[in-house]
DNA sequence: TACCAATGTAGACGGTTGTATACTTGAGGG
DNA sequence: CCCTCAAGTATACAACCGTCTACATTGGTA
């Protein structure tokens, strides 16, 4: 009904689109069009009216029961078709990030190698990440909201998404070798972590103007290479007893 | 309409009710408990309907109008009242966690106490916190749920909420000197990053079952302890050298 | 005592919703 | 050629919705 204020320029642009499989009924793919739409940038997916459906996708309205049975059945077949399209492409982005930091990194080939390859490397992915998110804002807007959404069925799938993302996240890890030493498990948990909080930023990503994303895009990337790094701490034990005591007079040779 | 099968044992049990302050007119805060309820255990805020509230708290539909404008303004009047009674609460949890670690910390006075401490304080102030979200499920539920949700007044209202919070939270960071030797702003993101995850953890706790809720509390406090140890490590610089040659083949003193 | 503002109720309106039943169309296969 | 089935349409109905106007009850207060 009334516009809201904050409607500077990311609702409209719904990049996503349903896949045009010819194998599926125009009529379906129109209906999850237009929840894709009017869920993004109004209402969550469990709330939307048959009739309005119809409406923004120019059908009758009980065309809709020919394809679904519910809403929820409708939002299921969404976020199906959406993890589909971003799954493979997500996983580019890493590979793409690691390949343009080690075509730069010969320069320092020093000693902390590793160090600033994985600072690199993971600096790059948040960038194209968000990149990425800026492009499909419906796909995440709606994403994020059902995971927290009212229905239990959306939540789950949602969930079972993000777990294919986070596991795909972790055979990249391991193949790039971002996380040396790490055991399976803890990598498994950081990765689960690090998409959980990705997702979430990417909506105040998408709200933002240009200037405060740039502040997201450092802050994200600074979070989760802190993760990272108490990770190895952790691991190897070695640099337990430098840090145990804070105050210490003797300074290391970085002053 | 029909039950869902993951109504395990949460949905009846809000504890958290709308204060019973003596200035707030009676339908005001029926309505409230009301709205709170149906959020809690069905949909969002946003998709309440007017005369689904009346009815639900035993009023009259019109009496909605002798106090709120819109659903949106009820609901920013529960955010409101729910943070309120949710923020001493929040803040106390961390020093009691304080006061029982360091009481029993005395009998490790060795090199390594601060690291301890710390890990000890942190996984008591998670596992109190997680103790107080099964608590007051209803008002956690609705605050992860609009702070995604479609209404840009109560994502707005929610996120100052939880800044609140994490503002609380970096106050009591420096008081119980759980993060020696990092610089504010860092602290500050710090905690804006533990907030966002444990409330989003507090939703997966609330759904899980006994068993389940152990590792939840045992994973956020792994979590929290590895970002915080690489906050530090990252600003005292001293270990670097040690960690940036994983494969080194000379050990530790440890082995 | 008389007024007044706050709170709650009653009834009614036009519009929208989900859904059931019945009809039309078009493409494919025997 | 006809039969069938999937896809889409037309119409109708009962229930519900938000909101308007008007009225009743209270407690304080001038």
């Amino acid at each position: 009904m009334l516009i809201n204020p904050s409607s500077s320029s990311w609702e409209q642009g719904s990049t996503v689109n349903i896949s045009a499989r010819s194998d599926t009924a125009q009529g379906k793919r129109l209906l999850m069009a237009a929840a894709l739409k009017l869920a993004a940038d109004s209402r969550s997916v469990t709330s939307l009216g048959l009739r309005e459906l119809a409406r923004e996708a120019g059908l009758n309205p009980n065309t809709f029961y020919r394809h679904f049975r519910n809403i929820d059945e409708l939002g299921l077949a969404i976020v199906e078709d959406v993890a589909g399209q971003l799954r493979q492409p997500l996983r580019a982005l890493r590979y793409q990030a690691a390949a343009s930091v080690s075509g730069a990194s010969e320069v320092a080939p020093g000693g902390t190698l590793h160090f600033e390859r994985g600072r690199r490397v993971n600096e790059e992915t948040v960038r194209l990440f968000f990149n990425f998110v800026a492009e499909h804002p419906a796909a995440f807007i709606i994403g994020v909201r059902e995971l927290h959404g009212a229905s239990p069925a959306l939540r789950q799938a949602v969930r079972e998404v993000m777990q294919g993302f986070s596991e795909d996240m972790v055979e990249d890890i391991r193949k790039l070798a971002l996380l040396p030493g790490v055991d399976d498990d803890t990598v498994s948990e950081l990765a689960a972590a690090v998409t959980r909080q990705m997702f979430q930023m990417s909506l105040d990503y998408i709200e933002a103007t240009l200037d405060q994303r740039e502040m997201i895009i450092d802050q994200a990337a600074r979070q989760i290479f802190m993760l990272f790094t108490g990770a190895m701490v952790l691991k190897g034990l070695q640099p337990l007893q430098a840090m145990t005591n804070p105050p210490n007079p003797r300074k290391s040779p970085e002053a």
